[in-house]
RNA sequence: GCGCCAGUGGCGGAAUGGUAGACGCGCUGGUCUUAGGAACCAGUGGGCAACCGUGGGGGUUCGAGUCCCUCCUGGCGCACCA
């Protein structure tokens, strides 16, 4: 049975037209694939549209169309761009998320993840995005700004439903160690997503009162010094003691010091009793401290805490040095003997931890406990171009998830989107209905999932996407994970964590025996452009610039230009070179050979008119060298056509697809040089096939011209005989630098080499009236003369 | 601040601890052509040379671009994470 590969290229958003990163990154699958084929291997090789989402709903707006007219019609676009690039594609297994067959089933998921308790729904404080007018997940916001907009987040309470990602953060964490093929920058990435964290919870009495502040530390050896008490202005306590009005004040005056790192606090009228010592610690309201990380609430140890010290220092809060140290040398976060602490004392921190988490427990006011950063996935989205959750709610305020038979629930076409918000929540007609189980009138929940929903999946739906369910369970044994996956950086954390999520969680409630989605992940690099300006900072296309005795104009009014640094191809920078011009004006296969040609495919590629035409320069060599009459050959040249057949397997297996270029170029140049000729060989065939999944246009013309074929026969097994080199060129160093090289065969006889090594003057030179003291022969590679 | 990655000719980049600079671009000289974003030939790390050369300094080794320590520089990610 041949072996099955899925090789998979993320997905596309339709945003309009195909930019040069996509190029790239269907090359790079697509080689892999053509090669795999070759092979005989069982390849799956999908494509598909990642088709919700906001700029859809944007664009609408915008050009007065509809997101579903836009989106669809980008796709046919898009799709029609991609086919010029011939690409060895699976269309008939096409998918896009906007439609019905696609979200039905994800609508089916989602009741399987609120059955199996992974989705829930909640009153919580989302971010919300005041531009895009939705609510945002914690991976969306970047620097307290929206990803999309820029638009500075607000915090905003709304009833949400959320994923529970965070039952599976100790296995995401772990199951990071197995994921072997996935780059390490990736998976720190993720790591340092998940953010685990051990230490302790100590529950600290509110003085006067029997209610206890539960507050999470890594440091719980540091709690003889603690001196106060500091929570989030968004916890519960915060409530008890201040008005609605004076906490809108207190928000509004830490949002204007946002950003900034200066401390802020407002000391409330609670405050509570020390676990261990009988005193009373004041509680502060701080700037400084993340209502979505731990507890919302920490103790304060100034004497060994940047943060803590900063804030006692502002508002004159005792510091109490607990961990032996100098006194300049405070806040001091390092590792020391423990001093002022009854129960600590002489101890080392890792001890301290150890002896006061017993007490704590011994005494009922505290307990060991691991922390995570990440929090569970918010899902609901405020928009209208998404996918329905197929949810009602009554009048009372209760709700019901629908059953799978009551499915699916269609996305309205007839919408009005020129109003802010959800344009779902005005259409009556669609949300009010009257529930068919209870006879009881009900509204449709008018929120559509998050875009990285549907495509936490998408590979999943690959494998058979005219099933009438999600997928089925043995062809997703059978074929996932996906082996490798292909895409951009970008994606490291959202997309990549909310798939490995859905794939445990699926193999949780359908019993799947797959834990990770993919298998290998491949990083590519970006293509970057020079940038170019004006003196007025107005940016401009290279092809709208002239170079005139090394200085650069701008062709319609000779105003000088200057060139700028290579930069990621963006329309706002104008240094995008688009696909279609590039294909009409080289052709598929120069373009194929430049994506790959000039750096190694996960970095960046920088876009040059030299590289480009370079590549066309390679396909016209190839398609000549062909044209020509057959000659004899060397004795040597099956040999070095073996040596290319098995470069350029290990490299296409090794993504080092610039190195397949390479070797192409090493091949012709010693046929040429060697005047050897094969036209239509049994060699000129292998070389064919090799070059094929690379250049397969080129490939296939010239399999047709030459050998009359249409088709090719498999990968050519390698003759690993022939890759064996007998005739050596062997380097002779003394003291470990390189004197000179001989001739020789390998295998042969140390002592008789070297009584021809001391013959050669520039050893004998070397050498003189000096003692050889040893001699270091690395059979075969290396001869290392040691002298006196 | 923390974490990760990287630093090799004019440029992009090659080098299982064993001849540093494969291959390409660019450049120099020449050939061919009515012309060519073409093709061909020769050359191209530095230095007249002995020699010197993989960001700096140490170390391990017969031998280091590669391994270890340390510093510097750049990129990316996270960032008041208790």
């Amino acid at each position: 049975m041949s072996k099955k590969n899925y090789i998979l290229e993320m997905f596309p958003y339709p945003s309009g037209n195909i930019h040069m990163g996509h190029v790239r990154n269907y090359v790079i699958g697509d080689i892999c694939a053509r090669y795999h084929k070759l092979k005989g291997d069982d390849v799956i090789h999908p494509m598909g549209w990642d088709a919700f989402g906001l700029p859809a709903e944007n664009a609408a707006i915008q050009f007065k169309t509809h997101p579903q007219d836009w989106t669809l019609s980008n796709i046919q676009n898009m799709k029609s761009q991609l086919q010029k690039l011939e690409l060895d594609l699976d269309w008939d297994k096409e998918l896009a998320t906007c439609n019905e067959d696609y979200y039905r089933y994800q609508q089916e998921l989602f009741i399987d993840l609120y059955n199996a308790g992974l989705a829930y729904k909640k009153d919580a404080l989302v971010n919300w995005d005041p531009v895009d007018q939705t609510v945002l997940a914690n991976e969306q916001v970047i620097d307290g700004r929206g990803w999309r907009t820029g638009a500075q987040v607000e915090k905003k309470n709304l009833s949400q439903w959320f994923f529970k990602i965070t039952h599976y953060a100790e296995e995401l964490l772990n199951d990071l160690d197995k994921l072997e093929l996935w780059p390490e920058k990736v998976k720190t990435m993720q790591r340092n997503w998940i953010g685990k964290s051990y230490g302790a919870e100590i529950k600290f009495k509110i003085s006067g009162e029997n209610e206890y502040l539960n507050i999470f530390t890594t440091r719980p050896d540091t709690i003889y010094g603690a001196t106060f008490i500091a929570v989030s202005v968004n916890h519960p306590i915060v409530k008890k003691s201040l008005s609605n009005f004076e906490i809108e004040n207190i928000k509004k005056e830490f949002e204007r010091m946002d950003g900034d790192k200066e401390k802020l606090g407002y000391k409330i009228k609670l405050s509570c009793d020390h676990p261990i010592l009988s005193k009373k610690i004041p509680i502060y309201i701080a700037n400084f401290v993340l209502d979505t990380y731990g507890e919302g609430a920490i103790f304060g140890c100034p004497a060994h805490d940047e943060r803590d010290f900063d804030f006692a220092k502002k508002y004159s809060l005792p510091i109490i040095k607990v961990i032996d140290c100098d006194d300049n040398q405070l806040p001091f976060t390092e590792d020391g003997l423990l001093v002022n602490s009854p129960l600590l004392n002489g101890l080392n921190k890792n001890e301290a931890i150890k002896k006061i988490i017993l007490f704590l427990k011994k005494e009922k006011i505290g307990d060991e406990k691991i922390n995570y950063k990440i929090r569970d996935w918010g899902v609901s989205r405020q928009r209208y171009w998404g996918c329905p959750i197929p949810v009602i709610y009554y009048n009372d305020g209760s709700y019901r998830v629908l059953d799978k038979s009551e499915l699916p629930v269609l996305l309205p076409y007839d919408v009005n989107l020129e109003g802010k918000g959800n344009a779902l929540l005005n259409l009556s007609g669609w949300r009010n209905i009257v529930c068919p189980k209870t006879n009881q009138p009900a509204q449709r929940e008018t929120d559509t999932l998050d875009t990285f929903v549907d495509s936490s999946w998408y590979y999943i739906r690959f494998l058979n996407n005219k099933l009438s369910k999600p997928f089925d369970v043995e062809q997703v044994n059978e074929f996932l994970p996906v082996d490798k996956y292909i895409g951009g950086i970008e994606h490291a954390i959202l997309h990549l964590l909310y798939s490995r999520f859905f794939m445990k969680a699926l193999r949780d409630i359908y019993s799947l025996k797959v834990d990770e989605p993919f298998k290998q992940l491949f990083t590519q690099g970006m293509i970057t452009h020079k940038t170019y300006r004006t003196k007025k900072n107005e940016w401009i296309m290279p092809k709208e610039i002239i170079s005139k005795d090394g200085k650069l104009f701008r062709i319609k009014d000779s105003e000088p230009v200057e060139e700028g640094p290579s930069e990621k191809m963006s329309k706002s920078k104008k240094n995008v070179i688009e696909p279609d011009e590039i294909l009409d004006n080289y052709g598929i296969d120069a373009t194929r050979i430049f994506m790959i040609s000039d750096s190694p495919p996960d970095r960046e590629l920088e876009w040059t008119d030299e590289g480009i035409q370079s590549s066309k320069n390679l396909i016209h060599r190839i398609e000549r060298y062909f044209s020509k009459p057959m000659t004899d050959l060397k004795d040597d040249t099956e040999k070095n056509v073996e040596k290319f057949v098995n470069n350029i397997e290990k490299n296409i297996l090794n993504f080092s697809l610039n190195k397949c270029v390479a070797d192409i170029y090493t091949l012709f140049n010693y046929l040429e040089k060697e005047n050897i000729y094969l036209y239509n060989s049994k060699l000129s065939n292998k070389i064919l096939i090799c070059i094929f999944p690379i250049i397969p246009t080129l490939s296939i013309s010239l399999n047709k011209y030459l050998f009359n074929s249409s088709n090719f026969k498999e990968w050519p097994s390698i003759k690993t005989d022939l890759l064996i080199e007998d005739e050596i060129n062997l380097p002779i160093q003394i003291h470990g630098k390189l004197i000179t090289t001989i001739q020789t065969k390998k295998g042969y006889d140390e002592k008789i080499i070297l009584d021809d090594i001391y013959k050669l003057d520039k050893i004998k030179n070397k050498i003189n009236d000096k003692k050889i003291v040893k001699v270091i022969n690395v059979q075969d590679k290396i001869i290392n003369i040691i002298i006196s």
